[in-house]
DNA sequence: GTTGGCACTCACGCTCAGCGAGTGCCAAGT
DNA sequence: ACTTGGCACTCGCTGAGCGTGAGTGCCAAC
């Protein structure tokens, strides 16, 4: 019973079940794949294959179902990621490249991948605390009210309402914000949100005297925002492809559409991915944390503009999924997407 | 045969088919409900409204259920908007009062109004056209590109890349971007976005005559800007709760999911709600102009900071809804959310 | 206009048998 | 030691048949 042979038989069945969606049998697998050898020889390697835990029998009598350990070993060595064609790699690029700011980047994305895969794709925004400020904007909005502005390299805008101790939209106040704004600029562009507040810290002492006690404030203000744990945004699209699987299959999507409305989960999700090193992670049914993505599994990746890797970008879907052209896709669109940032 | 009677039945029906989600026959009827009449009384008024087309057999033996103008003839003149206790206004309102910015206010709002309502919420954003300018930024991002920044009163902010013919970067180009912003705000603050586009028209005329050139083709951008059809944001909620109703009724959630990844399709939705003058308004089933929502209905209402409505937010549900306790949530979210967004 | 009575209609749920895909095991072959 | 054909067996699925009961429409009497 050659070991070789029993893995050729675990990929066909995944291949098999993949795309008709019901369990495969060892005469039905003759009928489609070439293995050379006949149906009891089959048998006997399923045998084996259910021992190992690669495979399972939703009933005595019906075919062989992979479990989350087969699909990981066919994830892992039966497959490799297939490639895309010249002119799917075209289509992808020019429908991206249409987009005219970095919210139509990322929605073009989702959906993009959602039509490309038939699944949920989920995207998170280009994060904040690996971005790098480009400016930096105070707009005065009452007597003691003051918005930041925050511009970073990838686009993104994040604005905030902070509280003066003094009056800034006066004339004298409103000359002091001009020499504030020029002067926190020169020091924070081009650094990193955490850079960015560390370099401020000492600001205040350019300043006369006078005016120190409420730069020192608008700083520390500054500081703050800077740092703080921002709000990671997630988006996503395709979700009516879950309704499609859900009628054949025991993924019941009440569940699923819930864990998909915390973000948090997402994010979670789009991070863990991350620790992987391979291009493209995989996490398969019960490999992952979440109840109710149990019978699902992510596929992601990281994007980035240049060679600054900023966020995670992803799928979600049945286990039974096309593994190796969902890998494909969810590579190629971080490719192109990251391009489109780098620019 | 009362008319009264008729109508009171027809109340009877709708509510008990509301809670039970099973047609409801002459029998158990008497059961729920003092009617003061027998059985029989009851089958005759019902064989009158289903020949008005109010209530439909779905089998020859089964008991009736509401239709469409049914439901329509019960929310116009059956039902009143239920009134919410105190605590649910406080709850509400405490739980608005968090947020910390409008990002926050929208995603607070419509979590609230999907776990109140348990249906699926809808929510636009503050809509532009009909904001008002707050403060415009120019910010140079390089020789010959500019990124404008606009923030309305909502506290909406939108930022935009343009180009320029000249270098705005150097530091003359600064001091003339000084100006330029100073005046721009001068004339646009407080001003809708259309209206600002027109009196920003004349602006280039009170420079230099070295510089006119230069300052009318920011001018220009920025009228453009302003002028252009935005892409209005919508976000929602509580699309789990379609998977609570998706397994006992005959609303299969696939098409309605397609639906609400279409934002263009959700805002026609909430902007259609706005040509009624009630206060809350209801299409329900067919009233409403797409496939795929052909059994649902909309609940929307407007919203918006002071006595400016700027927008719509409402929930979406099977036609088998509870009408007057989701109209009493959607009322009083978005009283309290024009509140919040006032001050 | 209302009421009680009555015959009728179906959807639903149940059981039961037949079918067939698929299995496990065994004895024979290489 | 592995492969193969054969064979009995399992068991989910399907469809037919049947009883039940909620619900109806109609009618004659009040």
């Amino acid at each position: 019973m050659s070991e070789e042979r029993r893995l050729a038989v675990l990929r066909a069945i995944v291949q098999d079940y993949v795309q008709t969606s019901e369990p495969v049998g060892s005469k039905s697998l003759l009928d489609r794949h070439q293995l050379g050898v006949s149906a009891a020889t089959v048998r006997n390697d399923m045998a084996a294959l259910e021992e190992e835990g690669l495979i399972a029998a939703p009933h005595t009598s019906a075919g062989r179902v992979p479990t989350d350990a087969g699909y990981r070993l066919f994830v892992d060595r039966l497959s490799s990621v297939k490639p895309m064609t010249p002119a799917e790699r075209a289509a992808i690029a020019q429908f991206l490249e249409g987009a005219v700011d970095l919210d139509d980047v990322v929605d073009r994305t989702v959906r993009l991948l959602a039509s490309l895969t038939r699944q949920v794709a989920v995207m998170q925004y280009p994060s904040l605390t690996r971005s790098t400020v480009r400016h930096i904007e105070f707009v005065p909005m009452g007597p003691s009210r003051l918005m930041v502005v925050l511009i970073v390299n990838t686009g993104r805008v994040e604005q905030r309402v902070i509280e003066t101790p003094h009056d800034l939209s006066a004339s004298d106040g409103e000359a002091l914000l001009g020499l504030v704004r020029a002067k926190v600029n020169a020091r924070a562009a081009g650094q990193r949100l955490v850079e960015a507040a560390a370099s401020l810290a000492s600001l205040a002492d350019e300043f006369d005297p006078a005016d120190r006690d409420l730069v020192r404030s608008v700083v520390q203000s500054l500081e703050d925002a800077l740092v703080e744990e921002r709000e990671e945004r997630v988006v996503l699209a395709g979700t009516s492809n879950l309704a499609r699987v859900g009628t054949d299959f025991p993924l019941s999507i009440g569940p699923v559409l819930e864990a998909l409305e915390e973000h948090v989960v997402l994010l979670k999700l789009l991070g863990t991915a991350r620790e992987t090193s391979d291009a493209v992670s995989v996490r398969i049914g019960h490999e992952n944390p979440f109840a109710g993505l149990q019978s699902t599994s992510v596929v992601s990746t990281e994007y980035g503009s240049g060679s600054e890797l900023v966020a995670g970008l992803g799928v979600l879907g049945p286990t039974r999924m096309d593994y190796p052209t969902t890998m494909a896709s969810v590579r190629a669109v971080a490719t192109y997407v990251s391009r489109i940032l780098a620019q």
